[in-house]
DNA sequence: TTTAATTTGTTCGTATGTATG
DNA sequence: TCATACATACGAACAAATTAA
């Protein structure tokens, strides 16, 4: 091998960063798990052998990420926390804020996500998955007379069922953590709809028409039909100029 | 609405977190534009009337999310960043390293994705990307003979480029990071692969396979060059009873 | 090139409010 | 109620790094 010997760039690492690392290590290797407790921080100056500044330093920004919480007065240290599409959610939201990621970017990507859970599903669906499905839209039907907040839960329920249907979990995570990111950027436009009943009964009939590839094992029509409906309920809050991006997923 | 005139829980704020919110809240709205400055440490603590300690761990946060970078030394204060999807790889890392997510589940989810790269990519690149990628091919050919990790860095830019010409950015960042995952999951049965210059000349042709779909517009072949060629390269390392889950995303 | 001023990185000591037993 | 250990926050100090005169 030619790269044998050669070096790598270095990047001076400041203690708090080290810090994080090996408490993020730990994290990964499974040695810390959710539920447990860091030691206290007085502890932890002395395992690191640094100043209580950089561990509470380390400590902010394990924090900010949503992998432990610390509360005054606990006696028994930081708690490690469970995984949560919280974590996700808020570098996402603040980036697509930002201007970092545009709509239609977040919109495609559902797009891909959604119709590759139905794609999955319809071919791997037990049936009491399709049980569950059709329960879950039963369920939306119902909930158009409780009003759009009502309604918009039993739709985020009825993805999830779909997601849980296909199989990945990874698919789950991410078509949750980007529908709510969609939701949050829109939910103002969304509001001011003229008529919300309407928009909740084509939802219902796109998702009936979803459901009923899924039950028919027709993974093709599935994914497509998905993707179709996704850009028939979205398009009109995109921008003029994305919207041959969004074609492009359309066909088959 | 019946929710109205209800309380709302309330969490103790802490100083740190309020500098976060208020210099976040900066930047959305624009007031902080990226490749400005912020005032030295010194001067936001008089600012927000806090201390040093509680400004650092302010700035610690905004370091490690990505929007800001500070080196000691500098009298400019610390640097703002521009937007990136970059700032969603560490936390998407620590999903894709999730307990309890199979490989099969990665190498499924990194199908979609790259699946979908190359179907968007076929639609909407330019001929000068065309020829970008073209290029990025040849360079793989050349670093067969110069062992794998120039390979494998030629391999991740070929990818890149292909993200690149699809314009969705989500999906570059998703599946870099998959693809690290994974690869880090099976680098030792990768060093073990008895030959691995055939393993290389076989991904070349899988690529050029791809990159030939890209340059003449096909994206239904495009699409699925794109997961099979992933599917042969890494079923071999996968359980018996995941393999139906692949499958399922294989045909058309 | 050297020097001086300023900034960040880090440490330490202290005061205050809080949770637990 | 009290004692203890904890996190929060402050402020002074020094070293190392950077920039500009």
């Amino acid at each position: 091998m030619s790269e044998e010997g050669q070096f790598q760039p270095v990047r001076p690492t400041r203690a708090y960063e080290a810090i994080v690392a090996q408490i993020e290590d730990a994290l990964t290797r499974g040695t810390l798990r959710p539920g447990s407790r860091l030691p206290s921080e007085r502890d932890l100056m002395r395992q690191f052998s640094v100043s209580r500044s950089t561990v509470r330093e380390a400590l902010r920004v394990l924090e900010s990420a949503g992998l432990i919480r610390s509360r005054p007065g606990d006696p028994n240290g930081a708690e490690v926390l469970p995984f949560s599409t919280m974590h996700l959610r808020k570098p996402l939201e603040r980036l697509a804020r930002m201007e970092g990621l545009s709509l239609g970017e977040l919109i495609q990507f559902r797009m891909i996500l959604e119709g590759s859970a139905n794609r999955l599903a319809a071919q791997l669906r037990t049936d009491e998955q399709v049980e569950a499905i059709d329960a879950s839209l039963r369920r939306m039907s119902e909930a158009i007379d409780e009003g759009y907040a009502a309604f918009s839960a039993a739709d985020v329920a009825f993805h999830d069922v779909v997601a849980q249907a296909s199989g990945n979990s990874l698919i789950l995570v991410c078509s949750d953590v980007v529908r709510d990111v969609v939701l949050a950027l829109i939910e103002d436009k969304l509001q001011r709809a003229p008529d919300r009943a309407a928009l909740m009964r084509q939802s219902v009939a796109h998702h009936t028409e979803v459901f009923e590839a899924v039950r028919d094992g027709d993974h093709i029509r599935a994914d497509q039909v998905a993707r179709c409906n996704l850009y028939e309920y979205y398009a009109s809050y995109l921008p003029e100029e994305s919207d041959h991006t969004l074609r492009a997923l359309l066909d088959k």
